[in-house]
DNA sequence: TGATTATAGTATCACTGAATACTATAATAC
DNA sequence: GTATTATAGTATTCAGTGATACTATAATCA
């Protein structure tokens, strides 16, 4: 970390070193399940989206399509999602997760909460929903500023 | 993004947003020098640690040291950094930005700094300094969780 | 309807970065 | 001082990802 010139900046470097660190605590804690990175965060965005096609999953996770086909094909030799034909597009697969992935996702739900709750320790409420605010603000300008 | 359950997982989320999109936009800012991401964030790190070894090089960009190796290859080729032997250890050598870079670093600088002040948009100092006490306690609290 | 353009997914290629093993040198222990 | 262990950097191999081109199907438009 370099030394920081001014306040803005510090306040970057510790989003970002923040924004790893829970990526880091999560990849330890998933470690055990034998999933790598990329494929926890498939399936823990496939939860709340279940069914999506792959161009929309793809989307979702921000990776290219032809990674995203490939980290299905690696999810579905594992059994832990399943491609349906789509009945509308014969073009399309609807991605669903299997019943075999509901344990593993439970597990990820809960380290997701065990490390975000410890990072928080113990910040009440109040000034919680002002830390979210202030963020949603930071993110709006970041996507006024470009396209994607 | 998925629909948020809980308040503290939104806020992780939109943390590693914002992270996401900090790098997103200097990407977009730096593209006009010919520069990737890993090029350009050595070289701003290099810029507060000018001299320093390969070794710490890559522990400070997190990469590891044949990538870090590697990287310093091309930025050399590019005369934007120096290999000088270090003068106490024959098997290490100090890395130096070179005159060439100044002027480019001064562009990141600029880059950062308009980014990382839009995205803040006039929040007034006092709230920053909360806000920047804040991320460095849940940092705080993250490092203690493990060891990387 | 037929022709054109857009979209879902796959295949192929090149590049990046991690892991490992290796060489040379340094630091430590005896 | 010699033997052992640790460290700096490189070479090699491999997995993951983006870009591109391609096929099949869908949507749009004349």
């Amino acid at each position: 970390m370099p030394s920081e010139k001014d306040l803005s900046i510090a306040i970057a470097y510790n989003i970002n070193d923040i924004a790893r660190l829970y990526r880091s605590r999560l990849d330890q804690e998933m470690a055990p399940h034998g999933l790598t990175r990329s494929q926890w965060w498939l399936l823990a965005n496939l939860q709340y989206n279940n069914g999506v096609n792959q161009q929309a999953l793809a989307e979702m996770i921000e990776m290219g399509k032809s990674a995203t086909g490939k980290l299905i094909d690696q999810l579905e030799e594992k059994q832990w999602v399943e491609r349906k034909p789509s009945k509308t597009d014969k073009r399309a697969y609807e991605i669903h997760l299997t019943a075999k992935t509901a344990p593993l996702l439970k597990d990820f739900d809960k380290a997701a909460h065990t490390v975000i709750e410890n990072s928080l320790a113990g910040l009440p409420v109040k000034q919680r929903l002002q830390f979210k605010k202030l963020l949603d603000s930071i993110k709006v300008h970041l996507l006024s500023m470009g396209d994607d």
